[in-house]
DNA sequence: CACTATAATGTAGTTTTATTACATAAATCT
DNA sequence: AGATTTATGTAATAAAACTACATTATAGTG
């Protein structure tokens, strides 16, 4: 099974929480999985007499689930349902066709923006745009997946007048770390956060005036190096051979540190992107809007 | 505006209808654009008195849009917002705080997700698996923001025991155009397709025996070369300066890709990714799951 | 094993919420 | 200006959800 245990979402919950449930609420609970949709529509009536129990007793289950009541409760379980994902066997199987694979992974992708952009680390994307923005350096570090990922964000900071570059060379990091100073900045990309290369790269950094900011998982070992962590959550899916999602919402959270230092420089600023921005025109053949 | 104006949503439906209400309906619809949000939580009694209308007016608007009634076009309207869309006005302001941008930069990104996950060119995604799994050898092929986005299709596609290698050297395009051969596959990707070096290295490929296929806007020049076309429709907002969710669609589409090729090896094939993904163990230091 | 305490479930009444039918007001047309 | 249609609100009705309390089941203890 691959799909992304979605524990925000509701139903994920209540599958779950099944086994610690007493025998009317298993009923509603059945009740409520068996048709999802149906449920959202139903009044609470319905819902009770097709589950086999009581009004009262629906509406204590909707409770459990920490909703204000049932109303509140069906508003929950209409998210979730949209939410892209429905929450198990969204796993692309080996006999899935052309009409099934792509949806899925795309409800997997959407889905795992959605519960980052829900779980957003507000005040460190802050400190790290602030960090950004004073940087006198860039370099971002990133391996395998996060090498494009860091590749990316070099073509996207380079537009702020500020040196950037990416790296993937495990010397070229070790010397560009061990060379760090006052107004350089590290950024470091790893999913898993223990990427020996980047690590190593980290920690050296840390023993000059440089300062390292990391997008990785919390309490990782390249976490606990940083300056500044942005820590993501993200479960890619173990037992998936190409890793998707991570680097997804990775590249999102670039778009925001990006547009984060934007905004902060303020309208005076752009004027320059516009010039970037048209000097590529010449590289285009005409007869375009873009 | 940036807002991609789904049509899909209820949201975009009520604003787009605004004009052809009547005084207390247009009443209702602003009560619920200024804050869809509380619109979902509150009773008739409440929206009706904050829209200063009568409930059964409210009732009225609510049946005007399809719903069966007031609880009904709350479930709708819970449903549209998750959807990711806000509709409208998303674009990033000057004077947005820490709270506001970032949110709806994810937005932006999920709806531009769920707007191409509802209008995927399945036919041609088939058509360009079957070429991938088929090639003895893949050039990726990306300039600018699509430089790694082909930075990561190498990545992906290289665990496919095929050569796969991604360029971005205009010289080094032309060259290896020229020199194409039966069995190698030249996978162009450019969001706008007019981008002068990659229209002409498909060009020469294109008088060659080798295949091009390519990702990006249909009609386009680059589209009209190439024997398959994943054909996107992204509007990039026009006048932001950072280009942001034509890429990430683009890298969703090549997961798509590279699953469609998994599954195409078949079961056999499984343990050869799972050999590579194991091989990068080493790479990490102790103690993960992952 | 009965008795008690606690938890689970249901019943019936109350309150809140939504809908309908109708009346009044506004707007449009002749 | 008067008649007709359309829009809106009032008040009564119906539906839905919730609460307090009663009953039943379950678990624990002498």
């Amino acid at each position: 099974m691959i799909g992304p245990m979605n524990s925000n979402n509701l139903l994920a919950r209540i599958s779950a929480d099944l086994p610690n449930l007493n025998k009317s609420e298993v009923k509603v609970a059945n009740a409520i999985l068996e048709d999802p949709e149906a449920a959202t529509r139903s009044s609470i009536a319905v819902l009770a007499s097709a589950a086999g129990v009581s009004e009262p007793s629906v509406n204590r289950f909707c409770k459990r689930f920490g909703a204000s009541g049932f109303p509140d409760f069906k508003l929950q379980l209409a998210r979730s349902l949209v939410s892209g994902v429905r929450y198990i066997s969204r796993a692309v199987e080996l006999d899935d066709g052309i009409d099934t694979y792509p949806r899925k992974l795309f409800d997997n992708t959407i889905s795992a923006l959605v519960l980052a952009r829900d779980a957003l680390p507000l005040v460190a994307i802050e400190r790290a745009v602030n960090q950004l923005s004073q940087a006198r350096r860039i370099h971002f570090f990133g391996l395998g997946t996060s090498a494009a990922v860091a590749k990316d964000a070099e073509h996207k900071f380079f537009r702020f007048n500020v040196p950037a570059s990416s790296h993937t060379d495990p010397l070229m990091l070790r010397m560009l770390a061990a060379g760090g100073n006052v107004g350089d900045l590290f950024f470091c990309i790893s999913h898993t956060g223990r990427t020996k290369d980047i690590v190593e790269a980290a920690e050296l950094a840390r023993k000059t005036d440089a300062t390292v900011v990391s997008l990785t998982r919390d309490g990782s070992p390249l976490a606990k190096l940083s300056h500044c962590v942005i820590g993501l959550e993200i479960q890619e899916n173990t037992d998936e051979y190409l890793p998707m999602t991570s680097r997804i919402v990775q590249l999102a959270i670039l778009d925001v540190l990006a547009t984060g230092v934007t905004l902060q420089r303020g309208e005076g600023f752009l004027p320059h992107l516009a010039r970037i921005k048209e000097s590529l025109r010449a590289t285009r053949l005409p007869d375009d809007n873009d």
